[in-house]
RNA sequence: GGUGGGGUUCCCGAGUGGUCAAAGGGAACAGACUGUAAAUCUGUCGGCGAAGCCUUCGGAGGUUCAAAUCCUCCCCCCACCA
């Protein structure tokens, strides 16, 4: 019994399903397509809807095809699941924008060559439907009654906010799609977060009234850190797929700061690593859990990012904390480098320098004028511009405190001198606590 | 449309003429301890090259030596009624 749904609930990424056995029996269908929906709210997608995309990629490695619906109708809409407040309506230029950023990354997790797996906009179905058609025909299946007891409205019908009409449509359209998609593709399952649940229930409904037949749904936990926040937010901000939003160092710094009590868990989420090798670091402890959790980072980053992003984030992490080697027993399916550190270091570091150079660099960094650094800088006007701080009464109160660093000693005195005797192999390493680096790049003008 | 209650710094939330850059909590940031973890303790937490100055309490005006606090108009939110 090695099908997807145990897979799932091994890996953590079933929290409930609609009719167990019938699913369990209908994955055993030669053909089966499933579907996901996600709605065009911004350029990139973060680490929130990882999830949703590590199943669907899970599901497509074991030989489903998965349907990739991003929600340009839905999207002008605005899902109020789970939301305590109105969505801002977007206009349709964004929406096309977001959903050109968001099928690239899509991209990254599911193969579309060759049939392989459908991508698809609702909009292309839902803009065309014309209100009393689809009144008469969709709208006389739901009742009202039923509606405002989902779990999905609840929140917004307590709420002080109220719950807008337009929204309370959403349910309607989703429900919609998925009887599109199972007149057109046959496809008969969704999934989804917790969230969904009403949403895709709804749909299920729908296509057992109107088609008389059966649809499946699989709902995918909301992920919490242990600390009880959800994924991928940060005081920052939400944490991007896309590299120009979070770099990829950032993004694997995302990872690496992992709560001890997740890595196992997200493991099994985030990465394609065999189980069995998970299994086998779950007793880990302590320090012990910090190769783990590189080689956590590393495949994050691979997955979303690629190969050469990854090893770049990898080094640069390395270099500015501590050199690990991680050990060939843990989870060796990874491909994260492992072997002597300072071999890897002398072998691969020079010839990606160079192309550091030609692409964005990961980590952090900016230009800073030669002839500037000849007249000197005070240290907390430095640390204001680089961005390390947000403003220079910041910038002084961390120094103050002993908190900034330059090419890795303390500076003692907010209004100390830089001057380009500090520079370094053309570089000046400014730190601010003990995470947060920025790297200046002399640059000679004349 | 009517009546009542509200809009305070990142969030929650006190403050009803000077002692208010505004209590308290949370978040965040730094330090110590560590393992780039958690917990804990300490400090910081509007801006400005110290003292001092400048800008903030929905918006615009006004009263006053002095306004988050009082007055006028406007905008927005909520509840109940219609």
């Amino acid at each position: 019994m090695n099908n997807i749904i145990n897979i799932f609930y091994e890996r953590g990424f079933i929290e409930n399903t609609t009719h167990d056995k019938e699913l369990n029996r209908y994955l055993e269908n030669e053909n089966v397509a499933c579907y996901i929906g996600f709605d065009p709210t911004a350029s990139s997608l973060h680490v929130g809807s990882l999830v949703p995309l590590m199943s669907l990629a899970y599901m497509q490695k074991h030989g489903y095809r998965p349907i990739a619906l991003i929600g340009g109708g839905t999207g002008l809409v605005g899902d109020p699941s789970g939301k305590t407040e109105t969505r801002q309506l977007l206009n349709s230029e964004i929406i096309e924008e977001n959903i050109y950023g968001i099928k690239k990354q899509i991209s990254r997790f599911i193969d579309f060559s060759e049939g392989k797996a459908i991508l698809l906009n609702n909009a292309d179905w839902l803009s065309q439907l014309e209100y009393i058609p689809f009144l008469r025909d969709i709208g006389r299946h739901f009742s009202v009654n039923r509606m405002i007891k989902a779990e999905s409205y609840k929140m917004r019908l307590e709420a002080e906010e109220g719950l807008n009409f337009i929204e309370f449509n959403y349910m309607l359209l989703q429900s919609y799609d998925f009887l599109k998609l199972f007149d057109k593709y046959g496809c008969r399952l969704q999934l989804g977060g917790s969230d969904q649940w009403g949403n895709i229930v709804a749909g299920i409904d729908l296509v057992r009234r109107m088609r008389h037949e059966t649809a499946f749904g699989i709902i995918s936990p909301l992920i919490t850190t242990s600390s009880g926040e959800k994924m991928g937010k940060t005081a920052k901000g939400a944490v991007w797929l896309d590299p120009k939003r979070t770099t990829p160092y950032e993004y694997y710094q995302y990872w690496i700061n992992t709560d001890d009590q997740d890595v196992v868990r997200f493991l099994a989420l985030f990465t394609f690593l065999p189980m069995v090798e998970i299994k086998k670091i779950e007793k880990l402890s302590g320090a012990d859990l910090n190769s783990v959790k590189t080689v956590l980072a590393f495949e994050a980053t691979l997955i979303v990012h690629d190969e050469k992003e990854a090893l770049k984030a990898h080094f640069e992490a390395q270099s500015m904390f501590s050199y690990r080697v991680v050990p060939k027993e843990i989870l060796p399916s990874s491909s994260v480098p492992r072997s002597d550190i300072s071999a890897n270091i002398t072998c691969v570091l020079p010839s990606m320098k160079v192309e550091a150079e030609a692409t964005v660099g990961s980590m952090p960094s900016s230009y800073i004028d030669e002839g500037q650094l000849k007249a000197g800088i005070p240290a907390f006007k430095l640390f204001h511009t680089a961005g390390l701080s947000g403003s220079s009464s910041a910038a002084r109160r961390l120094i103050e405190q002993g908190g900034a660093y330059l090419n890795g000693k303390r500076i003692k005195s907010f209004d100390f001198l830089i001057t380009d005797s500090d520079v370094d192999n053309m570089e000046i390493l400014l730190r601010a606590g003990k995470k947060h680096f920025h790297k200046l790049k002399v640059k000679n003008n004349n």
